[in-house]
DNA sequence: CAAACTTGTAACAAGAAATGTTACGATCGG
DNA sequence: CCGATCGTAACATTTCTTGTTACAAGTTTG
């Protein structure tokens, strides 16, 4: 249980929410948000805390919760970014050998490596939008 | 301490590996490996044991640990791969609602999302061996 | 052959992160 | 005011990673 699922929560939540509000419901409660995902609501507010951190999505008390942007205006990478976009791979959790021609020099090296992994990820999400996922999802039940 | 480092771990070792290869020393073992990570021998032998399954170092017991391709051909992506590779992201945890509209239809869209991510990492990976992590990272020292 | 060395692996501990749950104060809508 | 809902803390559980000790199995060397 310890992969990443919050990015398939958050962007799902999202989804959810832009079917919604096409169908004239702009403010969802964290409860119905939940019932979609199989979830907790307390998962839903937290995931969603950081989205609103970010400016992607609005909540009021007592209320509900609603999108700050059109859809089409949100892109997975957006997403990831609000999540806090943690680095794919780390580097050495205790500081190597710097007596050792390698241990002295390898770090600025990986850093740049991992850098154009995460680059690369982050140009794949941006290409995306919650409008795109969507449209996809509900495409793939019309043909079933 | 909860950040994927064995990424790092294992491309330093074969970095040092090569290294010593080219002065003339074939077989390392896990200890002198270790120190140049600043780690324990056996988080060595563990992430080479991995290397090994996948046929990138080999070893002997009494003996020691040996590459068993020359460092260009070995990319990084060889070695992430040995390692076991787990996917970026993670699918929801329990299966989603599947009464509603995008809990059915919204996880071959995000496994889709998700290949692509993983693929463009994959390329990045693919373009670098473990002969060029090591030529920068000596050269990085002349520089100095 | 015998002694010293090294791998292979199990067992365990500590720490971190994700998920899920309960609880309860704060705030909004009617 | 009252019920609904958010915001958040506290806690349990699970899983992963790193690190450590221990020891059997095999290799090398004298």
């Amino acid at each position: 249980m310890a992969a990443n699922s919050r990015l398939t929560t958050a962007v799902h939540a999202l989804a959810w929410m832009a079917l919604a509000g096409r169908r004239g419901r702009e403010v969802m409660t964290s409860e119905e948000i939940a019932a979609s995902l199989a979830t907790n609501p307390v998962i839903v507010r937290r995931s969603l805390g950081e989205l609103r951190a970010a400016g992607l999505v609005a909540s009021r008390r007592g209320a509900g919760w609603s999108l700050t942007r059109e859809p089409e205006a949100i892109s997975v990478l957006d997403v990831h970014e609000a999540l806090g976009a943690e680095p794919l791979f780390a580097l050495h959790p205790s500081t190597p050998n710097l007596e050792c021609p390698v241990g002295q020099g390898i770090r600025p090296v990986l850093t740049e490596v991992y850098a154009a992994a995460d680059a690369a990820v982050r140009r794949e999400l941006a290409d995306r939008t919650i409008a795109d996922v969507l449209a996809r999802t509900l495409a793939s039940q019309e043909t079933t």
